[in-house]
DNA sequence: CATGAATGAGGTTTCATTCAT
DNA sequence: TATGAATGAAACCTCATTCAT
């Protein structure tokens, strides 16, 4: 099997094609003949390196989710022991940086929807973002969780909702700015209002 | 079409037909004849009171959201002119009961993501419900907003993640007690950011 | 499912094309759609009545070894009670009547070998043969046979051979008629040595 | 052709692992590449010894029956000027013995059936097989054929229903010893009844 | 000579849609 | 109006065969 060696231009090629193609089409109209086409290969060559069009669409999933988680654990890694307000400032920006990077991916793994494997890749890459916001949390050294998981867990999940919002629907620049903005002060409430510390902490318990 | 007209038991049972097989078999594996199995009439009585299988699927897609959007608007009516927390800590309730009310919908069509129409429809209840949420807004007496359009925006956009990641994966009810709790957090802590009165808004401008 | 309703004209049709297509081309290169134009329907039709390919191979087999297995045990059953060589004479004519009847189908199944469910139908259509042949038998007013099951096992599966090589490989009528007088011989020439009475009995024992 | 070549090692492990696969997938499900891979080599060097598939199953089926047939020209060269009883008994015992020394072989030849090349071959084999019987049956000195060639296609064809009946259905062992009797029993009685001396002549001429 | 990645024609099967009853 | 058999375009996938290395 080649798939070890995946010839990786070979494969990278079909990868972006799907993306391409999944975003022209929709995952319905994605055909194996099509995707093989747009990637210059023939199909024959595609079902080398995929066991079915299914493998090929989470393999972009995968991929696409791969890389944002990275840039999540990496911000979340810099971060530690950082004022609270800094480290969530980063994780956004992080966040809307890495989307911004691979706005195509996101729109067109957004359009496939739960298609393909359900959820399970997307809440394993969910989990292991949830992991690193948590592991930062704790190091905050203006800030105490009760429950440092579901704060990871509403952080994380909270912030797709804007970016797909704005970035996947293309909105320019201005409203990327404001978006950056508003994702921090949306995120840096919260986590002042449940574990902040001193002034915000009063807040809360008034 | 007669999709209005009187037979309206068919049609129902047509739509939470669709809403079965979309839950149990996906987009993909969603056949006219499963549907019109499913509920009990023939192929033929289906494509009576639906053109076609993409009209059919918009159509529990618009039933869906029409639902979810109404429950937001009358809480956006009944809320105006209400203290700012009062406002929001309501909104999300409402949001969090109406998504509860139909968890499958949900599931459903999270799962057939944006494959039918586009982001069209999404993008129009979305819409309608933030008209809404920021008339609501305005109203309040202890805050002023700069923008209140984007106040709307982000709630109601940064809500989804957390429901969808919660309800839609089937949380037991003690972690759907933490979820009101801190989508309340989140969206209260975010709206006296921006546009809350005394003390919060001197956090802001600290 | 109308497998049920199976449109008889429609599925006979089928097989009958399926046999044709068998004869001309071969089991590999029997194609579904080839199978449904040559029958007059499309393909989709074919597949209302036939789950896939091997179930209409499948059911072709059957239909033909049903009909051979048919004559046979009526045969038998009319010669109950009758003498050796008059059981044994007609068996012979009777099975080779059958084929000729339908040398089109032999041929085609016999090129299809045992692809098509094993051996699976053939074993219990000749098991169904060999019980009708053995309760024949042991009726035989000059004849006792230590072990009905074996001869009968012998009987049916020895005429198999010359039957198929004259008749399907299309021998001419002096050759056919050749060949009903020897396979008799053989059958008569055995059963005699090993249950036959008086003379032929002392002969086996000599 | 180089398969005549002195790589033998290659193309016996081509022919064999044909064979295996043949036996289990089945015609249908048998690929060059699984071939080449299950023979240890690639396909391209399977396709060095044989123009195609084809030629491939027929290589396979040619020493199959050539094997059969040199073991039954043997028996019937050593048989010549014997007993007629002895000539058939030696006849039946070699055949089974030959397929059962290959039973593998025949087992997976027969489940390809006539795909490959027709029949052409099977004839082939079954003609010089009778000629050998044949030419044997004539130098008998206790009888005397009217039609030899006849007779020897009888015998050739009706041990062939039988044999593959228990030795490729896997019979054991008691099994086999039963049909080595019965089959012989089978050829001798009909033998004598169409040529034998004596007793048995007359009870033909009855 | 050997290799095995690439090719692409073609086979099987599904399913949206129609229309005669 | 309701039915569901028939249709056939089109999708997925396989595999015999080639050829550059």
């Amino acid at each position: 099997m080649p798939s070890q060696a995946r010839s990786g231009v070979t494969v990278t090629a079909i990868l972006d094609a799907t993306i391409q193609v999944l975003i022209g089409d929709g995952l319905t109209r994605l055909t194996t003949t099509r995707v093989a086409t747009r990637a210059g290969v023939s199909v024959g060559t595609l079902y080398q390196y995929f066991a079915d069009k299914r493998s090929l669409v989470a393999a972009v999933k995968q991929r696409h989710l791969g890389e944002i988680v990275g840039v999540v654990e990496q911000a979340c890694a810099m971060n530690r022991g950082a004022p609270l307000r800094v480290m969530v400032t980063s994780l956004c920006h992080a966040f809307i940086d890495a989307k911004i990077r691979r706005v195509d991916e996101s729109r067109a793994l957004y359009s496939a929807g739960a298609e393909v494997d359900g959820d399970v890749l997307v809440r394993a890459a969910s989990l292991r973002a949830q992991q690193a916001i948590a592991a930062m949390l704790v190091t905050a050294p203006d800030a105490t969780f009760e429950d440092p998981a579901v704060a990871a867990l509403m952080l994380s999940t909270a912030t797709i909702g804007p970016v797909q919002a704005l970035l996947e629907a293309g909105a320019p620049a201005p409203m990327v700015a404001l978006l950056r903005t508003h994702l921090t002060e949306l995120c840096v409430g919260y986590v002042e209002r449940i574990g902040g510390s001193g002034a915000a902490r009063s807040t809360v318990g008034r």
